[in-house]
DNA sequence: GCAAACATGATTTTT
DNA sequence: TCATGTTTGC
């Protein structure tokens, strides 16, 4: 097979440049991921540079095992001595073999945000602050920044220039003995550990620089200080650095990427060749046009001119609403508009909010409307509490003084143990400078801070439990080790007990699906690969696409995928730009731009641009301002569709705004067939003719006349002065009205 | 120690 | 609005 087959100019050429340092920017939909597989396959198939020494490193799972997928259709059996993996992955693989010197045992477990939160607040009721005073949240934040720039609890206490700072260091600087005593590391001290590493030891860094000669990195614009760091000791030497990214789909600053890392490069490598992926092959001119146009507004950016050969294609579309609920009831309209006329189907379709809670009305309407869809994100797998709780009674088996997941089953399921018995034990633990299990320990010996002869009891039990599944943990295969501590700690009992009981179980039964993998391995060998895994996966395995299926995702998730129709609702001020980034300085503006850069060019042949007239946010419905993103759409590529401009009325006519998206349509509509097959209440369906002024008849309140229409969900409230009865808010659809 | 009332504050989330 | 964490009363 030719590598370079089907290749454009510059991206054969981004292929080919093999020797030095490369800067690759590539635009959305430009063939990058295509470009890095084929650059791999060529380094090994034309120049003979063995697998071995290659290394492509991608910030998500998904990233990787797709890239793994790709060589392996190239390369065959020898994709499999690529290292490809995450920045997170890789790290953790190397600590796990060379981290000794920096006083991480092998078997370290890998703390995620939560388990950082509750160290955090454990580390604060150490220091005698109140967690209310000093949020848990923010100090988490700003250790995990200053980790992200290699800045430690010196060097941080060295630049403290208000009280908070000093907080914060102090924290730091606890959190970080913590950790140690917990023989535990944080997704930060992953990165940051290595970096250590790599300066404190020339050795372990010559190991591994002469080991991997071509370094790939995707999604370099992504990368924070740390990461970069790392790239540049890894690929500094022999400077076959390729990296790839692109600056305009910048979204993740707030999780500390430097978008300064770009700038960087190229004075790191003064030398590095840049090659600019402009052509699109994903999108319409039309989209493409429309995306050019919304970033182009952003002053802080490398000009890039994006071009395609597709076709024209149909202009976007902006559409314009009265509340999120007809918004919602719009786009599910429109899917099954589509899927009944074009050879579109719901699974073509991505409907894409800035804010999760957003997902909420467009889920109602596509349930009344009988849509499947997936919910992307959401509450993931692994964040699950009975999940969580599984998982940290295998690291305590694993690593006994994780004091964390200690704390965390020692409570669960209740065994007479409570939040008193847990802080006074806390408490003497950290007198005596000891970890959790080894005050338990010390309760059974005799020791201990003393308490009654209940507790002494009950921490006796739990102390035998533990100590019989460590040695059991030896003997057991996994699946059977799994098994084992649900039953014997009573979990599996307590779970099934509870409210959502079953789906909690089930998820614990999907966790032990993920065991299976490791179930082959020799009794006690397959417990640290399988914690491995689930410390630094997101998510379980991606549900399979269907057809039928419409995908509701967060534009930051959206990134990297691409969809023949996409919908992204909310295009008003607060919301995208969110509220909370227009409060100070332009830099986070231009991000919430690039994020609706990012939605618009997942786009192949349309693309709806919703805002609404109305939106209720947290509860309190208010006014909202169409987004100043789309006064940056040229008018020759829009088409409204809606409310349209001069049309409406005040007051609200309801009829002609129902009407612009119901009777225009051609053909059928299959909305109302199912609404009618199914018997729910049609949507929107039954709209008299009523507006402020008519005068009515009510079956009971008598005459009156109408003196306002509001719009509620699927229904109308309509609002009559009767003659004898007052004023009443009646539903339009409920209601004995009629017409005088 | 635990359940129910109460207060609070709420982007985005690759690992 | 609603989910989460904290206080309160048994």
């Amino acid at each position: 097979m030719d590598i370079l087959a089907g290749l454009n100019a510059a991206q054969r050429e981004a292929v080919q440049y093999i020797k030095g340092p490369l800067l690759i920017l590539a635009g959305p939909g430009s063939g990058k991921t295509r470009v890095i597989t084929h650059r791999i396959a060529y380094l090994v198939k034309t120049t003979g540079v063995s697998p071995r020494h290659i290394m492509a490193v991608t910030f998500t799972n998904k990233a990787a095992r797709e890239m793994q997928q790709r060589l392996q259709k190239l390369l065959g059996s020898l994709s499999e001595q690529v290292w490809a993996g995450t920045f997170h992955a890789i790290c953790a693989r190397i600590l796990r073999r060379d981290g000794k010197s920096l006083g991480l045992d092998t078997n370290f477990v890998i703390y995620d945000e939560e388990d950082q939160q509750s160290l955090v607040k454990q580390c604060l009721l150490d220091l005698d602050l109140d967690p209310r005073q000093y949020n848990p949240q923010k100090i988490r934040n700003a250790i995990s920044q200053a980790k992200s720039q290699q800045i430690t609890h010196d060097g941080l206490t060295a630049r403290a220039r208000s009280p908070w700072d000093d907080i914060v260091c102090r924290v730091y600087e606890r959190y970080q003995e913590q950790l140690g005593q917990s023989n535990a590391a944080d997704f930060d001290d992953l990165l940051m550990k290595v970096v250590q590493l790599f300066e404190k030891h020339p050795a372990a860094l010559e190991k591994y620089r002469s080991r991997y000669l071509h370094l790939l990195v995707d999604e370099f614009q992504d990368t924070n200080l740390i990461q970069y760091k790392l790239i540049r000791l890894l690929g500094g030497k022999h400077r076959n650095v390729c990296v790839v990214g692109d600056p305009d789909q910048s979204i993740y600053s707030w999780r500390f990427a430097d978008i300064r890392n770009i700038l960087s490069f190229e004075k790191d490598f003064p030398d590095a060749r840049v090659i600019v992926l402009e052509q699109n092959y994903r999108s319409t001119k039309n989209i493409l046009g429309a995306a050019s146009a919304i970033i182009s507004a952003n002053k802080k950016r490398k000009e890039k001119d994006l071009w395609t050969d597709n076709t024209e294609g149909t202009p976007v579309f902006l559409v314009k609403t009265y509340n999120e609920q007809e918004e919602a009831q719009f786009v599910a309209n429109e899917i099954l508009k589509l899927s009944g006329s074009d050879s579109i189907k719901p699974g073509d379709c991505v409907v894409m909010y800035r804010t999760n809670a957003q997902s909420r009305a467009v889920e109602e309407a596509f349930m009344r409307y009988g849509l499947k869809y997936k919910l992307v994100g959401g509450t993931r797998f692994y964040q699950r509490r009975e999940i969580k709780d599984t998982i940290a009674y295998l690291r305590v088996i694993q690593n006994p003084f994780d004091n964390i997941s200690l704390s965390r089953i020692i409570r669960i399921p209740g065994r007479g143990i409570g939040a008193k018995t847990l802080s006074d034990l806390t408490n003497w633990a950290r007198e005596n400078n000891l970890s959790l299990f080894t005050a338990v320990k010390a309760v059974n010996e005799g020791g201990g801070p003393g308490f009654g002869a209940k507790i002494n009891t009950a921490l006796a039990g739990f102390y035998r439990m533990l100590n019989d599944l460590i040695m059991e943990g030896q003997q057991l295969n996994l699946i059977k080790l799994i098994d084992t501590v649900l039953e014997r700690s009573g979990y599996r009992e307590t779970i099934r007990g509870e409210e959502d009981g079953e789906e909690r179980w089930e998820n614990i039964q999907e966790l032990r699906t993920v065991a299976a993998d490791y179930d082959d391995l020799p009794p006690g060998e397959g417990l640290a690969p399988f914690l491995e895994k689930v410390s630094l996966v997101a998510d379980t395995d991606e549900i399979e696409s269907r057809e039928d299926t419409v995908t509701l995702i967060t534009l930051h998730q959206a990134k990297g995928l691409e969809f023949p129709i996409v919908f992204i609702v909310g295009l008003e001020e607060g919301l995208l730009p969110h509220r909370r980034s227009m409060e100070e300085g332009g830099d986070e503006l231009e991000e919430e731009r690039r994020l609706c850069y990012v939605g618009v060019t997942r786009a192949e042949r349309n693309v709806y641009l919703m805002h609404t007239v109305r939106r209720a946010i947290f509860g309190m419905s208010s006014e909202s301002t169409p987004s100043r993103f789309l006064d940056d759409l040229p008018e020759h590529l829009v088409e409204r569709k809606g409310m349209i401009p001069g049309e409406e009325q005040p007051g609200g006519n309801v009829r002609v705004r129902a009407k612009r998206w119901r009777d225009e349509d051609e053909g059928i509509n299959i909305a109302d067939l199912l609404a009618k097959k199914s018997g729910l209440p049609q949507p929107s369906a039954g709209l008299a003719e009523v507006n402020p002024g008519d005068r009515v008849r009510h079956a009971k309140f008598g005459d009156g006349q109408v003196i306002g229409v509001r719009v509620t969900g699927q229904d109308r409230e309509v609002i009559v002065a009767f003659e004898d009865s007052g004023v009443k808010k009646l539903l339009l659809s409920m209601a004995p009205l009629e017409k005088i």
